[in-house]
DNA sequence: GCACTTACTTCGGTGACCTTAGGAAGTGGC
DNA sequence: GCCACTTCCTAAGGTCACCGAAGTAAGTGC
């Protein structure tokens, strides 16, 4: 039924050392009151924090103010304890960045994809996670404590994923069907890959190192060729019964136009990148959005009426699920602007009373790298999230005793 | 961060002793065979098992075939162990019922609220619960221990409802404003009390006892004077980040009419009970029915749009979320085969290509204690649901140390 | 320098789990 | 009727993570 279940000991521990390494994301932070927060009693806490310690996933800093006895010894997550790779997968590139524990990025790179058959995209893949792994550094050399070991890859690509299992049941703009594209990668790599629908990676990348940070109710729209939607509830990324939760895009909000899934009247059918595109009499985003700025009518009625739709559709979205935050990110941020005011005024009047108040709307900032950020962030918030699902087993993990 | 904290072992021990009772409710087991389920060993299933024995919570009933070794012994979850009231508030009427731990109705009874003020609504449903309160037996009865004690009261009502603290927030008929009716209730009945929104009530009835049994994520859809949208996401009740989720019927699906929220074309003022009288000219719903079922063209077109806006919306609410199950229930379920053909036809087109294949319609039989069953049922399951939550601590329990 | 405060550690105890071994209660062959 | 075999369950012992209480470390303030 509940496919909760605590067997092991053991498994009380990583979930506490998991709770700990979460609130050392928030700051800097003594024993006494990583207790205080936590509700674990302190001998526990220093038990844990000792292991983290000589772990090297942790490390202890400065002193601080007394407050009229012994100073406090913070503690702080050491970022660079080790590294993460994230890589977005598109139609023609494969966009890769490493970053350090907090989601920092310190190293990019880019590939051309040339076909996008599967064993072409997951060659771009290895060898661009080849080229963004870090260096061990020469023996003996000082940089050899900083640059700690690969822990995983993270991979967003658009379509409908089985995280779980790694699988990519179908692609949106390939022809893959059912790829166990995390175990290739796993088999072809050494390091546990984690694969995931890319608004998913955004939605990580929010709620573990961006706005949605604390947030347990959350949602991040993603505008651009498609409308993307990737769901926090209850401070789980929500994926559906079968993985295909979040099919904002093919929202039903008028009569026509027919849609390329075949449906007629998707949202993203009306307010797509192409539909701007085809209304505007524009080849890009930008040109469409510089004829708006530059005072052309037509063009502003067009992005005016997108704001206006999306508003109503955002606040349906916040009326069946009352999140506290909705994100809108992707490419169409860029046009934020010209979309906002007709995108206020329906979502003010779209949303229930009361469900209001406490409703924030944030724009992320947008580029062209987020992508692969949020990919890495995936990774990230699995090692960052307690584990509370034995089925979800073999995790990565940056507190578990094989690693050691 | 995550409000998941696993600090005490006796926490452990409550999860698993859920667990079993969970798998139980599905039916007999033995404790070799609850043990391959649950993945906990043998020795602890026993050893639990013996302390929910004790507990009068589950009894051995008839041994099972042997297969060649010794028979197991099949244990059951012993219904009548206890006994749980559930109450529906209506603007008129508080109807409750008492249910064995099955939700099996076993009393039921009915009292009038002759104004909607909070004492007087207090006084009628405490009259209620000790009208259906189980008569301790006379000493020495042979009845005495088929009534088991009174675990708690469920109390449904329709508004909004923080249920961790049982404050009703706003209550939709009447003029209530953080109203603490579970503590009100709870200082004069002296039993725990739960108190959530009404379709809610109905969501944990399906949940636990319904069509939901086992299904981790579903959404039920009450039809009625308004349109009303419960959720189970993850195999947990979803209620937003302010506990006002599911305000299915103020999804704005059309430019008018106006609605009695303040917005224009709510999708409950459009097929809400209300709408369909004034556009049918009837005074009642079976009236309209009636008239559609007897041929007249017009009535029958007002029940085929119902169905197709319905369907629209549903069909939405399954691309967000990818739901394995949808149950259409409350009133307007008594002209379900009235609106089927154009719920299923607009349902399907708006669908997205692949969420459709396992999802399941299903119309629950509706009458009316079904909303009061549904008020025990969210009690029972505070009983069946493993806890992982200690900000819930304090909650009813079966398994609790100081029940005994 | 001595009282006091705050931060952390050490130690012993408890509870819930597991593994291993063993008893109980069946079936079936001879 | 006995003996091997199977299956279900219990008993015993060990491990692990937690907690509370007491002790140590390292400050401040008079």
């Amino acid at each position: 039924m509940q496919p909760v279940r605590v067997g092991s000991k053991e498994l009380i521990r990583e979930i506490n050392s998991s709770l700990l390494l979460a609130e050392l994301r928030a700051g800097l932070l003594s024993r006494t009151e990583l207790a205080k927060r936590t509700g674990l009693s302190l001998p526990t806490v220093s038990e844990i924090v000792a292991e983290l310690l000589q772990r090297g996933v942790v490390e202890e800093r400065e002193t601080a103010l007394s407050g009229g006895g012994r100073k406090p010894v913070l503690l702080a997550l050491k970022a660079d304890a080790g590294f993460v790779i994230g890589i977005k997968v598109t139609e023609t590139r494969v966009i890769g960045v490493r970053t350090d524990l907090n989601a920092g990025i310190v190293a990019r790179a880019t590939a051309a994809v040339p076909s996008d058959d599967v064993p072409t995209v997951v060659r771009a893949i290895t060898k661009l996670v080849r080229a963004l792994r870090p260096k061990p550094a020469p023996a003996g050399s000082a940089r050899a404590q900083a640059s700690g070991p690969l822990y995983g890859v993270g991979v967003g690509l658009a379509g409908v994923v089985d995280r779980a299992s790694g699988v990519v049941r179908h692609a949106t703009y390939a022809d893959w069907r059912d790829v166990d594209l995390a175990g290739l990668l796993e088999g072809k790599l050494g390091v546990p890959v984690v694969v995931d629908n890319d608004v998913n990676t955004l939605v990580a990348n929010e709620q573990w190192f961006g706005a949605g940070r604390g947030v347990s109710d959350m949602a991040v729209v993603s505008i651009g060729r498609g409308i993307g939607l990737g769901m926090v509830l209850d401070g789980r990324l929500y994926r559906g019964a079968g993985g295909g939760a979040g099919e904002f895009g093919h929202l039903k909000v008028a009569d026509g136009p027919d849609c390329a899934c075949g449906g007629r009247g998707c949202l993203e059918a009306v307010i797509g990148g192409p539909a701007i595109l085809a209304r505007t009499g524009q080849r890009t985003l930008d040109d469409a959005a510089a004829l708006a700025r530059s005072g052309d009518a037509g063009a502003r009625a067009v992005f005016d009426e997108v704001g206006r739709i999306l508003g109503t559709a955002v606040g349906n979205l916040v009326n069946l699920l009352n999140p506290k935050l909705i994100v809108l990110a992707g490419e169409g941020t860029r046009a934020a602007e010209l979309i906002r005011p007709g995108f206020d005024a329906t979502l003010r009047s779209s949303v229930f009373d009361g469900l209001q108040r406490d409703l924030e709307i944030v724009v992320d900032e947008w580029d062209d790298e987020a992508w692969a950020r949020g990919a890495a962030g995936l990774f990230l918030g699995e090692l960052f999230q307690p584990n509370l699902r034995p089925d979800e087993a073999g995790r990565p993990s940056l507190t578990a005793r094989s690693a050691s």
